[in-house]
DNA sequence: TTGTACGCGTTATCAG
DNA sequence: CTGATAACGCGTACAA
């Protein structure tokens, strides 16, 4: 393994080499104008040569800058924290700002014990993802960097959290589905606990009131986030509400779970009824049978969106409150216009 | 958003308030044994009262240690790099270790542009997390910290790379199987172009051939790491070898396949043919009907091992080839003895 | 145009 | 036991 090989070469050894000062070498690296073009060449050209790359703990010590985040999540299996990272990796410009990731595993303890790691490596700023879009407790109102709260809102209004428009997918999925001109809808969702279950019911019912129409099978069937209660709920709707013709899921696993019983009752998807899911997750929504129309959840843009609020905070312009950021729809194969 | 609230505190500010001098203030925190108790306690009183947090980087620059490592990853959904994370993050300790996460998704020019960035950030390590368990380039042997390749092994045997054994995870599933009194073992598995596959399959045939049997099918079901494949290339076994009795799939995606087609044709899992996956992907194989029994890769204890070996490299204490990291078995009920 | 000197926050080495 | 003082690597007024 080639390790130490070329150790901690430092501006010293460049300037040396280039025959000039130090501070004539941080010049010249740094594009500033005050230095003749023939030195400055000299001066890269010595960079080079050693492979210098410029020591950014100290020049972070200088600016009072770290160029670096934090990225707080309890999210265990990464699903929503890692496409946010990702935008935010995007938005920020990977050489400009890197991000530490830390992983609390929904232990407040393990929170605080990262959060004092994270401060002490001087982030400029914070991300927190939760790891279910329902308010969970603010770090606090005395930090010294700023923070955004993603997916799961603050409980302290002070803060700024950005969250994904739960109720507006509701609405956009029954759209979809009236556009393909269906009239008897049901809605088969999970844990009525959580606010994502009740946001996407209430856009749902919104749009169908619109249109003087009510939920197929009279309700919601809130349950649990998973394909066997997918299933079941699908089995029971059958039964009360065989002329259903689509059936809006709450997320995709309860999606796939829908899917598996009309197949099995030999019911056509889309033709007889059509699907749609939420949150896009990709291997499950695309490897239905057939693949899914859901609502995605634009995490990326979120996690871009947060990479620029923060980067405003800390240039000073704080802003505080929830900002809702829009879903999309994502069609697939599992529905389409009746015939 | 309470930002720049206590901004920039530092152990002057700690040493004033105590009425010390900064270096006492640094050793009576620091736990150095020269200094009194009660001046001591003092310190570490203001320190408090100040909510004083040590600049890891000015320590940094002294120390010649910055705590921190990099996770270079190639892999999107972050399905292996995040146990791995994890691991890695649960064996290093927080507050020793930061690690920040960089992905490349595949492109070699991000990639090198994350190694700048980290190695200006001056990282005492570096996991490289490969997107498929096949041997991928090496970072190069003039780096100047230690490099582990987890998951993908690289092309340089003088390197460090820590991977799943999947020949002995090949052996395992059929081992189990023959158990169950399984013997007519049928293995449909993704792309032949993939290391994993190949040695998944030898792993197999070498547990078959041992039994003094061979594949029922006559031979492996290569095709894709798709459930649609998984469906597929059931129906074809089953139509060429309807005696089959267990079917080990080279991944949770297949299995899932395999599984929806037995379902539909009425056959019963595991009564009449046990099913076994590999991966351990939970939101695939816990809600799988019958949940299934799969081949987890222990991808935690690899990134806790990385981080192991990491830490003796920094230590000076090199070493280099590949390590084969085992695997084990998850029973859930997809397999079960032949009654 | 270039170099000198100082400071960023901390630790370590010495005197006192 | 405590306190100057010198690093660590770099950026930047200021002087030359």
């Amino acid at each position: 393994m080639g390790a130490a090989a070329n150790r901690a070469v430092t501006l010293r050894d460049v300037a040396r080499l280039a025959g000039v000062s130090v501070a004539t070498a941080s010049k010249a690296l740094n594009g500033q104008p005050q230095v003749r073009a023939e030195t400055r060449a000299r001066v890269v050209k010595a960079a080079e040569q050693l492979s210098f790359s410029p020591n950014t703990l100290a020049q972070g010590l200088i600016t009072q800058r770290s160029g670096t985040v934090g990225l707080l999540t309890s999210d265990l299996e990464g699903r929503f924290s890692i496409p946010i990272l990702m935008g935010a990796e995007d938005a920020f410009g990977s050489d400009q700002t890197s991000v530490f990731l830390c992983d609390a595993r929904g232990d407040a303890i393990r929170e605080k014990h990262h959060l004092r790691a994270l401060l002490s490596r001087r982030v400029d700023g914070l991300i927190v993802v939760g790891a279910r879009p329902d308010t969970r407790p603010s770090l606090g109102r005395d930090l010294p960097v700023p923070v955004i709260y993603a997916y799961a809102p603050s409980d302290d209004p002070a803060d700024l959290s950005l969250v994904t428009d739960n109720i507006g997918g509701g609405r956009l999925a029954v759209d979809h589905l009236l556009r393909c001109g269906r009239r008897r809808i049901a809605h088969i969702t999970g844990d009525p606990g959580y606010g994502a279950a009740q946001d996407r019911a209430r856009g749902a019912l919104d749009r169908l009131a619109e249109e003087g129409l009510s939920l197929a099978g009279g309700e919601v069937w809130f349950g649990m986030w998973s394909e066997a209660w997918g299933r079941g709920a699908t089995r029971m709707l059958l039964d009360r509400c065989p002329d259903v013709d689509a059936i809006f899921a709450g997320s995709d696993e309860i999606a796939r779970g829908v899917l598996d019983v009309l197949h099995e009752e030999r019911i056509d998807v889309p033709s007889q009824v059509a699907v749609i899911g939420f949150d896009n997750w990709q291997v499950l929504a695309a490897n239905a049978r057939p693949p899914l129309t859901t609502v995605d959840l634009n995490l990326e843009q979120l996690g871009r969106t947060a990479a620029q609020r923060l980067s405003a905070a800390m240039d000073g312009a704080l802003s505080s409150g929830v900002e809702t950021l829009p879903v999309r729809l994502l069609t697939r194969e599992s529905t389409a216009p009746l015939r």
